[in-house]
DNA sequence: GGTTGATGTGTGAACGTGCACACATTGGCA
DNA sequence: TGCCAATGTGTGCACGTTCACACATCAACC
């Protein structure tokens, strides 16, 4: 910037002022341009942080263990959906991985280290010590799924998932399915214990607990373990709702080699609308999760912060919507 | 830094060697850490960056069209194994996702800003202005895949395409397939022109170019799209070779509409080895692809060049095997 | 007892910006 | 003429570190 004053025959003032607005004469701007092209000149962003104390970045915290990350459907979704808003507001997402001790450790560093002015999280557990660290910053932050221990610290977005779950297994129910069982996964997350209740809800007095089979993972191979034990608890089931696609992927499977038709003998719902669902034989029926505008939604609520502008509500549910295919 | 030096009751300096190394008494230094633990400091990486020109971090650039994103199974290994090496390293690994001429621009300036010391550059194309950028920059880089307009400038780690696809093929021939096309993918990349020409080599003077079929992407609906081609070109057809997994799984659906068995009538095979391989009805055989250690790889050797430890190979060819399952 | 080397400590000058303030020049108006 | 507001420009300091250098102390050695 010194050198481009000088090229310019102007004060380092003046520079700044062409690049950051101000009162600037217009022979001055010229010869500023022109210096500024014949030197080559890129502002340095470290030392403009340390003194903005902003870095015109947001971090994007996928809080997932590493198998997870590569089968999960939606997180990619909601990464696109942030970074278009992010991207429109000329701020650059960084997205980072958190698995091991040593990410979380880094990471706090690299949070603490005024790297990023806000963050979105996704799919924090409770009592995550990033959580906390977040909070104790004061960064803003927002929760993609809020987790259970911190309700109303930080802001998040997401879906309904006890209506949607009970909406999905109540159209079970209307088709005539009587015996129906749930593979529940990821009851450590909101999502996965959201979605548990709202079958519970919709069953009623008709809930069976033994009809319940709980699995770590919203993935194909735990829906394939998830249904063995349905199957084996009750051969009669003639209804399934999967907590989510890859879940109910695996579930038609067994169901397959078990030697019952699907919707046929037993009926299977899941959820998220990904790219499972079209590809089952038959195609799932299953709830829509908007997951780019959860990831738009996301950004929105944490560029208010950075700016200070408060958002009318501190957080958004989404709506769902049932796709009704062909597997029930 | 200054507070932490105050109620240690030493200078700055002193701080400043027990947190980077230097001759400290033991006295001093438990003064300086319980002070440190006591003021709660944090070092301003802004600061630290400024000074010592460095950020500590490295860029992972995707240059996806955000839908291939989503499906390719192995940028998110690739990213993990990138991750891991960084890891240990102390680095932070960074992931900008690079689509729109907007993303570009303001991934230039994010590059340019310092806030990354290296980047590990994912699918780029010919002539993209990033890689220019880049390379204009002398930033520490390393391409997964490189882009055939720049053989030698910048390392990059891959596998051998070229071999790959002929093994995978003349495996094809050996199985007694006569009348085999391809589904050749994503033209514009090395990886989807080299394994073009390895199908080719294998085929020798039996090569039919007529049997290929061109689409542009490496996913489920080019697989359809390509399938419908050849078969319409050639109804006769007994092998195929699908650019990747997710298009042999689209052709197989093709395949099975037309009432032809697999393995029976009709051989295919596919490549990467992706989790699509296992789930198609029958199992595909592929070439195993190590996403994986790609990205390991990638971070040394962007390492390597960060730390001006200059490697022993400039450029990476990991190896690949095939996977025999039931499609072949 | 002076020289040497190892060990320990403090100080000032950078790094490249942004910002507050002081100052200069104009034109309009009473 | 004098005053004020609008427009333009330059200067010094601050941001929070790192690093080179100067300096202090102490033991060991010829």
């Amino acid at each position: 910037m010194h050198d481009v004053a000088a090229a310019a025959g102007v004060s380092r003032g003046t520079v700044n002022r062409v690049l950051n607005g101000g009162y600037v004469s217009a022979t001055a701007r010229t010869a500023i341009e022109a210096a500024i092209a014949k030197v080559g000149y890129v502002p340095n962003t470290a030392a403009r942080n340390l003194v903005r104390r902003r870095s015109q970045a947001i971090g994007f915290l996928a809080m997932e263990p590493h198998s997870l990350l590569l089968e999960d459907p939606n997180i990619g979704a909601i990464m696109l959906g942030a970074n278009e808003v992010l991207s429109v507001a000329d701020h650059q997402m960084v997205s980072l991985v958190v698995d091991s001790y040593r990410d979380t450790e880094r990471v706090g560093r690299y949070l603490r280290g005024g790297f990023v002015d806000g963050a979105i999280i996704v799919s924090a557990r409770a009592h995550d010590p990033i959580t906390r660290l977040i909070t104790q910053l004061r960064l803003p932050a927002t929760f993609v799924g809020h987790p259970p221990d911190l309700h109303h610290s930080i802001p998040f977005v997401g879906i309904d998932n006890v209506g949607s779950a009970r909406t999905i297994t109540q159209r079970l129910l209307q088709t005539g399915r009587r015996r129906i069982g749930m593979i529940a996964a990821a009851l450590d997350r909101d999502s996965g214990a959201d979605r548990l209740t709202g079958f519970r809800q919709a069953l009623g007095d008709r809930f069976d607990p033994s009809l319940v089979a709980e699995v770590p993972l919203y993935d194909y191979s735990n829906g394939v373990k998830g249904m063995r034990v349905l199957l084996d608890r009750e051969p009669l089931l003639d209804g399934v709702f999967a907590a989510s696609d890859a879940v109910a992927a695996g579930a038609l499977e067994v169901l397959r080699e078990a030697g019952r038709t699907v919707p046929g003998d037993v009926g299977i719902v899941g959820f998220d609308n990904s790219s499972w669902a079209m590809r089952t034989q038959p195609p799932l029926s299953t709830v829509h999760q908007p997951a780019r505008e959860i990831g738009q939604n996301a950004a929105e609520l944490v560029l208010n912060q950075v700016r200070g502008t408060e958002p009318a509500a501190r957080s958004i549910l989404l709506d769902t919507s049932v796709v009704w295919r062909d597997s029930a």
